[in-house]
RNA sequence: GGCGACGUGGCGGAGUGGCUACGCAGCGGCCUGCAAAGCCGUGUACACCGGUUCGACUCCGGUCGUCGCCUCCA
């Protein structure tokens, strides 16, 4: 079990990962809300969170991760309204289609997915502890996080309350007593058709106080690791940390985590701005592991950039990485395989440094192709696991059909001849059958294209 | 305007006060009938201007530029 450090939006800096319960590691992370199928960038903190996992528990840790579902959200009442559906109806179909496109994403699934649907006594709960301490107030039916009431409000994002645009927001700025607070509730309006009963009335959760109840309910405060996208930091996780602070007491985790954005042209890959790859599309042109491949290119706090080129050098580090599979064997790794292993695991315990632990896969591959005798594989299985990459070792899957191996033979009879121009023409039909020939030392071997 | 991050070779993308990142692409060579795969070699890279230092791409200051957040947003 290694020294883990991350960067803490907090802070600013790298801090030491120190469990609140030794040896146990709780990590949240805000899923997405669910109006729509998912796109490739609202996919990079699944898969950061996912591997984040992978490494902790490679370093002996019991992990358990939560990535919450929103079902509940004007954007979800607004796709209904559109597509003439219930929002409930619309929720669960998205919220199915999401599970289904991460499941491509052959990662596995996070040990707990909330629904905000599913959790509505525990945001109940959460609210009437923020109105018995003052740090909330109801109004006509509506619920009102007082920002003001929290000395400590704006310091995660790094953000001075006194500095802050005081945009008002249309509806509902007449009930707040600040135009910084933000509905913990909101009363139900004609238009929107799921509501709860609360005390306060009858109604729905706001956006952030939903994250603060699931995290507590299956993390309990004060969990380890709090994360997301960096665009959540404001006003999103500011605020989920100001609720738990003032109704609980505590904060709500130890550290938090924020993924860069995925970009698209140079801009944020962002619905409002058009610029985005839905994620089944990109896994139906691109096979996840180099989608996974070109995600730990990058560290996750950079921007990272999503485009033909960049998708194309993941596939080559892919195929590079597959090729030299082939020819390693089973049971433990040379001795030169623990000096790389190690460089590999440090580079990923300091803030999870992706692009680095590449970067020793590579040398490991090197390594190994300019080995001459038998490499044994288990050194690399054991990196590439963590990255959520081991299923570049699988042994190649079905040989060449019977037809490949008659072209093959045929091609091989026209070179024992030196019929060369009958042997080229073979081969490009064995290329177009989906083969490649490979003229080794043991004779001719066929390859799958890829 | 406020806050934050960042500017690295053709592209992507790490990192470090003096020593090869890495990948893709390119070029030369080995191997091959030719290829493929693999191997070997190859690129005066660190936005600009000052400063600190024996020495800065790496630290400090400034300039310019890009991106993110400040409103829904992974």
């Amino acid at each position: 079990m290694r020294t883990i450090r991350l960067h803490d939006s907090a802070t600013g800096e790298l801090t030491v990962l120190e469990p609140r319960d030794p040896g146990r590691i709780g990590i949240y992370a805000c899923g997405p809300t669910v109006y729509d199928r998912i796109h490739v960038g609202n996919a990079r903190p699944y898969v950061v969170f996912s591997l984040l996992k992978r490494l902790l528990t490679h370093e002996g840790y019991d992990v358990t991760l939560v990535i919450n579902v929103t079902d509940v959200n004007d954007k979800i009442y607004e796709a209904a309204r559109v597509r003439r559906m219930p929002s409930a109806q619309l929720a669960a179909e998205m919220t199915a289609a999401y599970v289904a496109d991460t499941d491509e994403l052959g990662l596995g699934r996070p040990d707990h997915e909330p629904l905000a649907s599913r959790s509505i006594p525990g945001i109940v709960a959460l609210i009437g502890a923020l109105l018995e301490r003052d740090a909330a107030y109801a109004v006509e039916g509506d619920v009102y996080f007082r920002v003001r009431s929290d000395p400590h409000y704006g310091e995660l994002s790094g953000r001075d309350v006194d500095q802050m645009d005081q945009g008002e927001d249309v509806e509902g700025a007449s009930l707040k007593e600040d135009p910084l607070d933000f509905a913990l509730w909101k009363a139900a309006k004609p238009e929107e058709d799921t509501a709860w009963e609360a005390p306060w009335g009858h109604g729905r959760p706001g956006w952030h106080i939903e994250c603060s109840a699931m995290a507590e309910e299956l993390l309990g405060v004060g969990f380890d690791v709090h994360g997301g996208g960096i665009d959540l930091a404001f006003p999103h996780h500011e605020n989920e940390a100001a609720q738990t602070r003032c109704g609980r007491g505590a904060e709500l985790a130890r550290l938090w985590m924020h993924n860069g954005m995925l970009q698209m042209g140079g801009e944020k890959m962002a619905k409002s701005l058009g610029n985005i790859a839905r994620l089944p599309e990109v896994l139906a042109t691109h096979d996840r592991d180099t989608l996974i491949t070109f995600f730990v290119s990058g560290h996750y706090r950079q921007p990272l950039q999503f485009d033909d080129s960049t998708m194309a050098d993941a596939a080559g580090r892919v195929r590079r990485i597959r090729e030299a599979a082939r020819r390693l064997v089973g049971g433990p790794s040379p001795a030169w395989s623990a000096d790389l292993q190690e460089r590999f695991f440090s580079a990923l315990a300091d803030d999870f440094n992706t692009p680095t632990a590449l970067a020793v896969v590579a040398a490991w591959v090197s390594e190994a192709n300019r080995s001459a005798g038998a490499v044994g594989r288990d050194g690399l299985a054991d990196m590439l696991q963590v990255l959520g990459l081991e299923t570049l070792l699988a042994t190649g899957g079905d040989g060449p059909p019977e037809a490949v191996h008659e072209l093959a033979r045929a091609r091989a009879s026209a070179r024992d001849q030196r019929d060369w121009a009958t042997s080229d023409r073979l081969r490009d039909e064995i290329a177009a059958a989906g083969w490649s020939v490979r003229d080794g030392p043991d004779g001719p071997e066929l390859v799958r294209r890829t």
